[in-house]
DNA sequence: GTTAGGG
DNA sequence: CCCTAAC
């Protein structure tokens, strides 16, 4: 018999997957960015600071005034570091009903392009005009989504155009030849952009260095100061048979959820990995009169009509703790920028629009004044503004928990679309501000939980929840904005076939995706599941692990997965017993069919011979217990 | 927490 | 691989 050491040092040495470097997100200062990045880069944390203040002031004039001018306003307000600074949008838009986009104000011919476009960033505009027009709205609604950054992108692109028809492209070309590439399509029509919404990306890309940009009333620019999360590789070792993924799927469905019930050992989060996802989406379906989670496409959601009070609730993601975790290793491992390899690896670019923040619930009389809304929600906006942030990444509509993952891994390449990626705000913790309404309904505590709860140590090397960790107060923000660093690149590699040791910094170039604070109504459906889960990453199976799988169960017997587990993929913590399950039912079918009809790396026909005999011992060997059994009932019963 | 199966 | 029902 083979043991699980034996397998695992000899076979599968090499033979697995590699392991995944843990994307270790590089800090990197300035200097590594050419030229101008001072100007150019955002610290996104710092950012949203000057976003709250800056709401703040807004929010004052736009209450008083009925905006038809807001958005001229808005977009106007394009400080001279506008051009140098990247800018960090956020967006509240108070949804009353949906009204005709000619509402909305001249000033917005970017708009009306937009409106022409694909349904979403149509509806977007159109929210957005109401917004502007400030029409008196039975109910109110923010939006978040994409769309609606879309829309925004293109009136910073317009923007960008009237302050001096800014290249953008120079900046980012020299840096990133090649996902420039992908870019420069979009930059070419960044000017027409209303045509076409992949163009987006590419306009984001662009946008962030130079130009200003102008989002009707929520619309702030603010320099952002590149903060660098340098992060540690040491663990990722290349024997270890269980990758990152590991801490992967723990941090991302796990920890976060689990920690928030109890703290657990590493086995525990191991047994726990799968299920997680699975119960905390339950949990998140019975929170569904939450909204816990808010769609980010969905975007705009209206309220009941009846309802009294309009909520805006906090909407907790589970993830926080991730973002703590690269402020950590930031603080750390500045060294780390040695390691990416900044010569081979391609880099990705991202403009960040706007950031997605947590939904805010808010109770306003039914018989409150716009003015007073928008005060409230401006209210929220601040107060979580001010609160520890944390940045979350989502692609593909799906939130990327685990950061140790790589971009590459995370599909955040220079051949992803840019466009599903989204950046959003969370909440360290729910900081109660006094408007904030907290629902005392258990499905609101067990969020306050999740946010709240710190990460337990041995998982993440022992991100602490800023809230509750002093080292980690709300100055977090501040430490890493107040830096000089212009922007924060995140490098990532494009080769993808050998595993890479150094990080991958990814350019962080102004704004990607835009997110914004949604109201959602409280009769909403929940959003997606996937908001919260992230799918594992593929990793087929090698021949070695196959022969593995085989021995095990050739001795084990085909049903006693968690005994095969132990006995040859123990250390293989992205295998689970699940998975071997799975793996030798595709292996059954795959010795059944015919070899041309195999896919993947094929395995060798002794190994399927041996699959196709074990599972038939096997298969009988049940078949006999089962009539054993079965004659012991009847037995008993006579 | 495990198994067994469908998706 | 995911998700779940059934243990």
């Amino acid at each position: 018999m083979v043991l699980k050491k034996r397998i695992y040092d000899g076979g599968f040495h090499g033979l697995l997957a590699p392991v995944i470097p843990k994307a270790p997100r590089s800090l990197r200062r300035r200097n590594l960015r050419n030229k101008s990045s001072e100007d150019g880069e955002i610290c996104a944390f710092e950012l949203l600071a000057d976003v709250a203040d800056k709401l703040l002031q807004e929010q004052e004039s736009e209450s008083s005034t009925s905006s038809t001018g807001s958005k001229g306003k808005g977009q106007i307000s394009i400080p001279e570091e506008g051009f140098k600074n990247e800018l960090l949008e956020v967006k509240v838009k108070v949804k009353v009903k949906p009204v005709v986009s000619e509402h909305h104000d001249p000033a917005s011919g970017a708009e009306n392009e937009l409106v022409a476009q694909p349904t979403n960033l149509d509806h977007a505009s159109k929210e957005l005009l109401h917004f502007e027009n400030d029409s008196g709205s039975d109910h109110a609604s923010i939006v978040t989504n994409a769309d609606f950054q879309k829309k925004i992108n293109s009136n910073l692109i317009n923007e960008a155009g009237n302050l001096g028809n800014v290249d953008f492209r120079d900046s980012i070309a020299e840096i990133h030849p090649k996902a420039i590439e992908k870019q420069s399509v979009g930059l070419t029509s960044v000017k027409t952009y209303g045509l076409k919404d992949h163009l987006e990306p590419c306009v984001n890309t662009r946008v962030p260095n130079k130009s200003s940009s102008s989002v009707d009333l929520s619309l702030y620019k603010d320099p952002f100061h590149s903060v660098c999360f340098p992060r540690r590789r040491g663990n990722v070792n290349r024997n270890i048979r269980d990758d990152d993924e590991k801490y992967f799927r723990y941090n991302n469905r796990s920890i976060a959820r689990l920690r928030a019930f109890r703290s657990r050992s590493r086995a525990g989060y191991k047994r726990m990995r799968k299920m997680m996802p699975s119960r905390y989406w339950k949990v998140a379906q019975k929170l569904k009169d939450y909204e816990l989670l808010n769609s980010t496409s969905g975007g705009v959601k209206s309220f009941s009509h009846k309802r009294k009070n309009i909520y805006m609730r906090e909407r907790f993601q589970a993830d926080v703790y991730k973002k703590r975790k690269l402020f950590h290793q930031s603080s750390r491992h500045s060294y780390n920028k040695n390691a990416s390899s900044e010569s081979a690896s391609n880099l990705v670019k991202f403009s960040i629009k706007s950031f997605k923040v947590p939904g805010l619930y808010v109770e306003v009389p039914e018989t409150a004044t716009v003015g007073s809304l928008k005060r409230s929600v401006m209210e929220a906006v601040t107060a979580i503004l001010h609160g520890n942030l944390h940045v979350g990444v989502v692609v593909q509509g799906k939130k990327v928990r685990d950061d140790n993952r790589t971009l590459q891994q995370s599909g955040i390449s220079e051949n992803c679309n840019l466009e599903t990626l989204g950046f959003t705000l969370e909440p360290s913790l729910p900081e109660a501000s006094p408007f904030l309404v907290q629902q005392e309904t258990p499905s609101f505590n067990m969020l306050q939980q999740l946010s709240r709860s710190p990460s337990s140590p041995d998982i993440d090397g022992g991100f602490s929840n800023s809230s509750r960790d002093p080292a980690f107060p709300a100055t977090t923000m501040e430490n890493h904005g107040g830096k000089n660093e212009v922007s924060t690149t995140f490098t990532t590699e494009v080769t993808t076939k050998e595993p890479v040791e150094d990080s991958k910094a990814l350019v962080l170039v102004p704004a990607l995706d835009v997110e914004v604070l949604s109201v959602v109504p409280l009769n909403e459906q929940p959003t997606k599941r996937y908001e919260f889960s992230q799918r594992r990453t593929r990793r087929p199976f090698s021949v070695s692990e196959v022969e593995a799988l085989v021995e095990a169960v050739e001795t084990l017997g085909a049903g006693r997965w968690r005994d095969v587990k132990m006995r040859a993929f123990d250390d293989a913590n992205h295998r689970t017993y699940v998975d071997l399950k799975d793996k030798w039912k595709t292996l059954v079918h795959t010795a059944s069919i015919a070899p041309h009809q195999r896919r993947g790396e094929p395995v060798p026909q002794d190994l399927l011979d041996r699959v196709l005999a074990a599972h038939a011992y096997w298969s009988q060997h049940q078949a006999k217990q089962q009539a054993k059994k079965h004659q012991k009932t009847s037995e008993a019963q006579m």
